[in-house]
DNA sequence: AATGAATGAGGCTTCATTCAT
DNA sequence: GATGAATGAAGCCTCATTCAT
């Protein structure tokens, strides 16, 4: 789960979120993650203690992820508006990098089979993002509102362009992720 | 051979419904949604000619609710703004009164096993906002930019409020419906 | 099993038999028979107690009926050669005239299902036809042999050209149909 | 993935030849010629990629090795007798040595689920004897008629003999065959 | 008698997991 | 560690039979 000698541990992740995105866990058998890795499917098991291990260590290792990659570059000192871009921005690079993976994170139920460790993590960005809109609101910046509530339409907002650019009704350039943000601060800014 | 007449075909459709938004569509097995209907697993074969055909009726079924429940109440001859609200709220108002339904239409993927008709149904309510937004670009009272790129924007506030309140981060009542409803309008309106 | 007031009782019988040699009894549902007699599913079990009793009642009738023609017109006071040509003629015409039922009866395993009396009824005609030919024996016109054996060669030539009759690889009209009868001959006369 | 390797793959050969002889394909079910074979029933998915797969790889194996057994002894430079005589000793020495397997072969209709190669491989040898059956009749030893349906006769005969031996009406011994051999030359000599 | 929806046992097949090599 | 054949529980679906109408 974090360095580990064998590479195949990592074709074996990549193939499983392929096909998890693609068939949902489900509908996705371990033996055909296998095949797609290049591995036999005992070999999964001498990596994963189950299918169900599996899907948790890729959620983990994709959420840590991007949680890190907007940490990273977050503006601690920046202005409200800066900050709101960052993260935007970030993400979309992120989105953007990793489609595979965003989509896996973020349109998909995994309800039934992630651990509670998973399940606090999941909760993470969000939580950070509205402490972010409720510190703003007390600079002024962002109308009075709840910061949860502003937070969740940012965020679906989001999601419904990049899902819409995924599933091929939407072109994501520099200039319409520009427009995008531009028009979701709009709904947010005081 | 299913004609609506039968309850058990309702009882199958409601089983169905809450196990697909449940477990998903592969994690949902058919003695579970016979067992949970009531019904003997064979009568689900007498009313559906598989489980896939049971989905595929099931996607029908709701979307064209949600479709009829927008298009009813639409405001043709209505100020873009009118049109705007009207669409959120009944929007809203069927998101609160069928969760399940809503949940099952909008948050799962269904790519791998809906069929044609149903795949050019799903796009038909975004079609039709995307038309409104273009037409009120037209009076100049939203903003000069993609359509589509807007319209998903607003359907994924939308969304992702919606979401957020079915998985119990947001309480929603008339106030908070509005206060959301107002900023997005303040995100696409000129 | 004899005159029976409803109709219905013959439909299912033509349609089971026709299914049966089709698909045979296992690969053939009892509403599959329904379906083809034009009755419902139900109508079959107030005219035969279960699926077996089904294909015991058709084998009875189509056995009767061909041991019927077969002894209808056998010249008991003829020349052997007469009595052989008879035997022959009567069940060429039988199984030309009812394909689906000789076919049934001589193509098909029954074993697992026939109930005593059906057994019984099998070996009859056999039975009569060695009985023919240990009395042509004892006057010297059929060679000296197992009558058994002769029988057994001659009723599976005769199967097997009807067989290869009703799979298209041979015409029988006939001229051909006596020309095979006169090999059958020469194959067992003295 | 099946190479003849594994005795697994022949023990599931044999016990479903065992049963399909019994109780015909259809009446034969999966886990039943699993248990036979002392297999799991999975494992039969190993080796065949289905019912249907497994009943052509039976009939395959077993009309090569008929078809291979007269081709090797057939006398190419011999008499039309000599050819005839090896072809019946051969056919009885396999039908005798194995009675599951021509059972299977000869008496049981496999139309609704033999693929083409199979349906291909049945003809082949009633073709062959056809020839042999013309060459002898420009040579003057066989009656002038069609060839396919002397051919036809004297399989059919042949079969009748071994379908009264295997259900225990006949008992074959080398004078029987012997005599019977004579017999169906003398039904198609000149 | 006739219907056909309903039943549920059982059939074919898949698949998560194990284990001998 | 790696393999992949083997396992057997469980999944989707069929079908002989019943029963309320």
């Amino acid at each position: 789960m974090n360095a580990r000698s064998s590479t195949r541990y990592e074709w074996i992740l990549d193939a499983a979120l392929a096909l998890f995105v693609e068939r949902g866990y489900h509908g996705t058998a371990v033996p055909a993650i296998a095949e797609r890795a290049g591995v036999a499917a005992g070999t999964i098991y001498h990596h994963f203690a189950s299918k169900e291990a599996l899907v948790n260590a890729l959620f983990q290792l994709w959420k840590h992820r991007i949680v890190h990659a907007v940490h990273e570059h977050f503006p601690a000192t920046g202005t409200p508006r800066e900050q709101f871009r960052t993260i935007w921005n970030e993400m979309a690079r992120f989105a953007l990098a990793h489609p595979a993976a965003y989509s896996f994170l973020e349109f998909h139920h995994h309800g039934a089979y992630l651990d509670d460790a998973n399940k606090e993590l999941d909760g993470g960005l969000k939580r950070f993002a509205a402490e972010v809109v409720a510190h703003a609101q007390t600079q002024g910046f962002i109308r009075p509102a709840e910061p949860q509530l502003l937070m969740e339409l940012v965020f679906g907002a989001f999601n419904g362009m990049m899902r819409a650019h995924y599933e091929g009704r939407l072109v994501l350039d520099e200039a319409r992720l520009a427009l995008a943000e531009a028009s979701c601060w709009d709904s947010v800014r005081a």
